[in-house]
DNA sequence: TCGCATACCTCGAATTCCTATGCATAGGAT
DNA sequence: ATCCTATGCATAGGAATTCGAGGTATGCGA
């Protein structure tokens, strides 16, 4: 089960805590939500292009155990649409927990 | 600003707490959400017919001030519906808000 | 050497939503 | 009387997001 839109604020939420590549960051996001979050790769990939043509997250080449991969990293933008997004979140979070209560 | 997917929990929220029309039904979501919620009518009535074909609301003819409106009112297959977007809306959420944190 | 987890990618279909547009009525203002 | 605004319902076209399915390739352990 996944929730639409949030994916772009999740990537650049695992790249603020580190860079990363596209694999490890779906496991990450997999793993902090314990499994209840899980964005496919047909998803993740082409979110992740998006987000660096639109210069939110850069990219570049790494080798890790002779595996070569592609790296992402957010940038100074990509931070501050991070920050945007968290309050947009907070705020769409709480107006729709709000209607639907506890219950 | 609006949230994708939570729309026809919403509109069962509102018809389980009283039968209304398209029109009542946005008005209640953006007031109750003070006005962060803002769902639109080209969004609004296909929502509305896609769950009359899905048997969670059903609609019935009736007039106030002198003017046929068309009224919906959920089914018992719809609450039943909206404990479980409800549950699913909770989960969602606290995974999201745990990744995003408070920040 | 075979299988599996890792790693990246693309395509088509489905869903959801928005904007724009159309039609129609009630009530108040001019 | 006429016009405007809010109300009320509806559809069409297009954008964005996600999924499922498929393809390619490498490193490692059995």
């Amino acid at each position: 089960m996944n929730f639409k839109g949030t994916l772009p604020t999740l990537i650049l939420e695992a790249l603020a805590h580190e860079p990363s590549h596209g694999y490890r960051i779906a496991q990450r996001i997999k793993e902090r939500s314990r499994g209840v979050l899980d964005f496919k790769e047909g998803t993740l990939y082409p979110a992740l292009h998006k987000l660096e043509s639109e210069g939110l997250v850069e990219s570049y080449e790494g080798v890790e155990n002779g595996r070569t991969r592609r790296y992402y990293r957010i940038t100074k933008s990509g931070k501050g649409t991070l920050a945007k997004d968290r309050a947009e979140w907070r705020e769409l979070s709480q107006a729709v927990t709000m209607i639907l209560g506890e219950a």
